[in-house]
DNA sequence: TACAATAATGATAATTATTATCATTATCAA
DNA sequence: TTGATAATGATAATAATTATCATTATTGTA
């Protein structure tokens, strides 16, 4: 947290009793997926009146700082979670029936496959995204 | 396309105008990943008061008897393309300049990446999805 | 310390993609 | 042909997010 501190303070990001709310809920939460609105009646509980646009504001903020990070699920929904380390990968395990979010690590698609299988995990599917530049883009630069 | 009349058949799909309209707006754009009112404008000109419920009522449908893709793009929104085969995996490049979405193949993800440095991309960022069920659900089954 | 400039906030309106409703129209099966 | 069923289009509803704006808080400076 003295690490987020110091990338809040090196950005002139004022912490204001909201954005120390939302901070603390997201650091009570750490390694779970929270959506805006879960983070919002949390932090109510910490600052009673807190906006939602607020909420909204400051997760889109801590995101782009990369002190959180920001991932769609459910198709329609963003999720927010800690960024533990420089590399983490993303790799999310959605649980079809109950919509319980687990993270792996691992570096070959099929091996890791087998390895939730192996934990006992029933894989249907899976997607995979790259975001980057296409080479008509790259070159123009 | 045969097939997928013969699928249509099976499930007692009926071809109705708007949905022969929306199947051909899909096999003209066949590899491209279209939004669902991108869709809707392009079936107008073939059936001009097709209505925008119709769109994503017949891509729902054939998303879910596997003869379309669905994935979620831009954050917020589905895109739809044209299932082309079985293990077609959906690995996509989306170009953070213009937008561009490119499929790609490949099995390791590091491998991957290289080979599309390689092809001049520039790639920032993956995010990879897992579909299934959780060690707890599965074995509830 | 006072004060002007600037930033942050909360309430709420607006937006966007999608889904639901429902009256009307088209299609199928007997 | 007709009656049951399915499909459609218009549009209202929903849900997540973003924009607007008047009010409040904070900061740096005189």
């Amino acid at each position: 947290m003295d690490a987020i501190n110091a990338k809040l303070h090196e950005n002139s990001y004022r912490l204001t009793g909201q954005r120390k709310a939302i901070l603390n809920v997201m650091l009570e939460n750490q390694g779970r997926h929270l959506s805006a609105e879960e983070v919002f009646w949390e932090a109510r509980k910490i600052f009673p009146n807190i906006g939602i646009a607020t909420v909204y504001r400051t997760l889109e903020k801590l995101a782009s700082l990369e002190v959180l990070y920001k991932s769609m699920f459910e198709g329609n929904k963003y999720r927010y979670e800690l960024a533990e380390d420089e590399n983490h990968h993303h790799h999310h395990v959605l649980c079809l029936a109950c919509g319980q979010i687990s993270e792996v690590s691992g570096d070959l698609l099929h091996e890791l496959e087998s390895k939730l299988d192996e934990k006992g995990y029933k894989i249907i599917d899976h997607e995979l995204k790259f975001y980057g530049y296409c080479p008509a883009c790259n070159k123009e630069k």
